[in-house]
DNA sequence: TGTACATCAGTGAACGCGCGTTCACTGATGTAC
DNA sequence: TGTACATCAGTGAACGCGCGTTCACTGATGTAC
């Protein structure tokens, strides 16, 4: 994807020395992001993005069908971003001996991420999670991380490991992402942009470990 | 407030006879909150609010002095109008023999109306839980209901009734509004403009009582 | 009861703004001969 | 190896849009005498 013929660096404000980019699309989609992680969705804006690249603000349509479409893929990959978040995390979780204790880490890894996304990157967790109005387009698949699944998909993965440990009884397992993705998206919403903002954030860290236990018992 | 000098329909596009409007405020803010309802915070526009109460654009600044201002008294409409519903919940619900089993049905009660009113009112819903970038003016106090308690009180008052009927320990009830809240919020917001917003009705209704077993088991 | 006057709600016109998007163009690049 | 040419990425100029907001005004109302 980046062809690199020349050393100027790609996405940057600088002039241009040629008349040809190099990496446009790329860098249009880098100030999209970037242009996200502050400020959310709204703040995504193709003059904004075109000026960011040393653009020409109508350039953007060579790569670009419409303003929707660059948001979209900001989406994507914020989307993508935080199941990297996720397999970090999950990755980082120290060996257990008993499964059931793994299979718990797991799942509060994927939690602990998750919160400590919304609030490390508020701006593309919003963009990740707002949906356009009246929802053209059809559904977009949720993009994936280093491991090849999406959030949705590693909480999934975590459950599955809850029952296979004997932790979470199987007939309780269907639908259960709804109920645990619920409870933890709801405490980034009001930590974010809600009224548990004005939280100090030691408060907020302790409010996330003991929703985790809520979830976990009460699956 | 409503001065009723003429018998025209207040808050209405129809032409004015008279030169002053009479109640050009409540108008406003009456076309405010008709906005939000369909379309949230973001589509409550002043011009538009003018025009629906067929009013020239800068008649507002009578009344308001921005639009930031009738978005302001708009939010409050819309959390005062949540917590109607929830007042309402909870009065509808059935007596019960045991002290156990009434706390219980009123916290069900709180997180049904939550979310009932999530879904039928998703425009208002999101317009009150919607918080401005940036954060000026500092907190305005929520708005509160028929029961003079705003959301978060009732819900407050129904974890106290839980732990008055010995359901909930004591050392668990501070901060467990933030748990409950979270995970009926989180709910609401997946459904209403998140991935969860495709299922069929009963599937969501069938999904925010599981939600809330889990949060009474789990709190 | 009638008249002069202050008040102030709503008018009319206009502003600057940044946005998304369209059009006809120009000039660098890569390819065919 | 050199030249003609097609391709198409980025330019330049402009559009219409609706927005929030400001200004000096006008005319209905309520009040003081």
């Amino acid at each position: 994807m980046t062809r690199a013929t020349t050393s100027r660096p790609l996405g940057s404000t600088h002039r241009r020395s040629t008349y040809r980019h190099g990496d446009l699309r790329h860098a249009l989609l880098e100030a999209g992001i970037e242009l996200a992680r502050r400020g959310g969705p709204e703040a995504v804006v193709l003059r904004e993005a075109t000026r960011q690249a040393g653009v020409v603000p109508n350039a953007a349509y060579r790569h670009f069908a419409s303003r929707q479409a660059l948001l979209h893929a900001v989406r994507a990959a914020a989307l993508s971003a935080l199941a990297v978040a996720i397999d970090t995390e999950l990755a980082g979780v120290r060996r257990r001996r008993r499964p059931a204790d793994a299979a718990r880490a797991s799942l509060r890894a994927v939690g602990t991420a998750y919160l400590r996304f919304a609030e490390a990157e508020t701006g593309l967790f919003r963009t990740a999670f707002t949906v356009p109005p009246a929802t053209p387009g059809g559904a977009s698949p949720a993009m994936a991380g280093e491991s090849g699944l999406n959030p949705f998909q590693l909480l999934g993965a975590a459950l599955d490991r809850l029952v296979d440990a004997g932790v979470l009884p199987p007939e309780r397992r269907p639908g259960a992402e709804y109920l645990a993705w619920s409870a933890v998206h709801g405490l980034a919403m009001l930590v974010i942009e809600g009224p548990l903002r004005r939280l100090a954030s030691a408060q907020k860290r302790d409010i996330g470990q003991r929703l985790l236990e809520m979830v976990e018992k009460g699956l």
